[in-house]
RNA sequence: GGAGAGGUGGCUGAGCGGCUUAAAGCAACGGUUUGCUAAACCGUCGUACUGGUUUAAACCGGUACCGGGGGUUCGAAUCCCCCCCUCUCCGCCA
């Protein structure tokens, strides 16, 4: 959520993002419906004194014992006359009351209206951020490690996870449906291994690791920015009003919602591992084959919450970036990180960076980590605070990327270790989360 | 799932239709005094929206908020209804 404020002082700036991010948003309509509930509430304001102030009168007026009431018969009032007085008093609180109704109504209708505009606003990109209008504007950055070349025809993850019997999409699918899979002997391992390194790696480095609830209020969803407008994309329970999260960010980033934290405190850094499912609406037919893209998956995740400075945000931004990175090298795997562009940026990024790895069955980079910063967008909507040094009360900035996610992560790291006869190189940083064992091979 | 008891400011805790703009205490912050720690005294001490004003910070107002949402009333922390949450006991269960 962006400040009000600023969409008033300068909402250009509001629908240039609008346009930029291809992010759908009203600015025009949003500020009418800002004046017109600003002006309700005045409105409404005025006549709540009126009430109040004429209410004490009547109590006075209607109580032989106070002090107004004696004071009023010393000075020559009689009992007739002050009743008089207050059943006048209470025709004109009676008239106050029938003007409030309507405007009770309207407050509450047009500042239902202002908050579900204000959910549309979009965060404005940072200025690094290249203008494009989809993921084939993203710009590279950078690329690390030498794609292998093969000397015999590599196969891809789902041949050599069925040979060696570590994949079972077929019976995955028939047990889930679509987008769904089994990972088996060292396929499992090698799953809980990867995620184990990339966790244990975050901990060295200082990050809090939590287990968290993966099916949250609503309001949860909202306030990490993927509802209202991403709403398709999660799975719901209805009946309990809870969806299921898409990422550990979701309950990492609202674990401390509503507080006003102590600046000494910041920054906080948490990591995660958790179950993350994706409905993956509109995405039919697109990366049908393989662990590429599926309903349910489990993430590493790394979030920071630090005090509200741009400069120290875009520094944390690099730190986190550099842990993925690490845990890519320590997987021995190659990529290349990008700067994703306007229009493949969401709704509440300032900007960010994915790392794609090498994956030899798609013949390209394939993204598995994204980087990015909210500044304020999401400490709005969650009310997540500080009061900084002098004792005002700041919303914090948010941060997240991933760490690892598999089984995506296994792409590469099947198709890339892969040996002539079928086997796979286990990295080294993995070996002690596989017992040690330096190749997988099949089962006898 | 059943029965009961509760939800008031950072915390403890009064208030149960109108001198409540929520008492008091603790904690915190600022100051005075003594000066090693400490103590005493005085002051400040919520959040949101909003008006004035200002370059801004700050300042001065208004309204709302006593778990959430409705209702009764001129007026609700206080009365009524619905929901949520916590605690205790029982039941069920990995």
């Amino acid at each position: 959520m962006m400040d009000i404020k600023q969409v008033r002082e300068n909402p250009d700036r509001f629908k240039e993002a609008s346009r930029l991010k291809n992010v759908p948003c009203d600015i025009d309509k949003l500020i009418e419906v800002d004046a017109r509930r600003r002006a309700v509430q005045q409105e409404l304001e005025s006549l709540r004194t009126q009430s109040r102030e004429g209410g004490q009168q009547l109590a006075l007026c209607r109580n032989p014992k106070s002090e107004w009431y004696k004071r009023a018969v010393q000075n020559g009032k009689t009992p007739e006359e002050i009743k008089v007085e207050a059943d006048r008093l209470q025709k004109e609180l009676n008239d106050v009351k029938a003007r409030s109704k309507p405007l009770e109504d309207e407050d509450r209708t047009v500042n239902e209206e202002f908050a579900a505009a204000m959910l549309t606003v979009p965060q404005p990109a940072g200025p690094d951020v290249p203008v494009g209008s989809d993921d084939t504007e993203n710009v590279e950055l950078r690329r690390v490690g030498e794609i292998r070349q093969f000397d015999f025809k590599p196969k891809d993850h789902v041949t050599l996870g069925q040979e060696l019997d570590i994949i079972d999409i077929e019976r995955g699918v028939r047990l889930a449906g679509s987008r769904n899979y089994v990972l088996k002997g060292d396929g499992a391992l090698l799953h809980q291994a990867v995620l184990r390194l990339a966790q244990d790696m975050m901990v060295q480095r200082g990050f809090v690791p939590m287990t968290v609830p993966v099916l949250v209020r609503e309001e949860v969803m909202t306030g990490t920015g993927y509802f209202p407008g991403g709403r398709e994309q999660a799975y719901l329970c209805e009946r309990d009003e809870k969806a299921l999260v898409g990422t550990a960010e979701v309950p990492l980033t609202a674990y401390h919602a509503g507080e006003i934290l102590d600046e000494s405190r910041l920054p906080l850094k948490y990591c995660a591992q958790s179950t993350c499912f994706r409905r993956e609406a509109g995405a039919a037919g697109k990366d049908t084959a393989g662990l590429y893209r599926i309903h349910l998956f489990d993430k590493v995740e790394q979030v920071i919450i630090c005090r509200n400075d741009e400069e120290l945000s875009i520094k944390l931004h690099a730190e986190i970036l550099q842990n993925a990175e690490d845990v890519v090298a320590a997987l021995e795997l190659p990529y290349r990180v990008v700067n994703v562009c306007t229009g493949d940026l969401g709704q509440g990024q300032v900007q960010k960076f994915d790392i794609e790895t090498w994956m030899p069955s798609r013949d390209s980079y394939g993204e598995t980590h994204s980087a990015s910063r909210f500044y304020e967008f999401q400490s709005r909507r969650l009310m997540l605070r500080y009061k900084d040094a002098q004792k005002k009360t700041r919303f914090c900035h948010t941060l997240n990327n991933t760490v690892v996610a598999s089984p995506r992560i296994l792409i590469p790291l099947l198709e890339l270790h892969q040996n002539a006869d079928g086997t796979i190189n286990i990295p080294q940083a993995l070996r002690p989360y596989m017992n040690n064992k330096e190749r997988i091979e099949p089962r006898p």
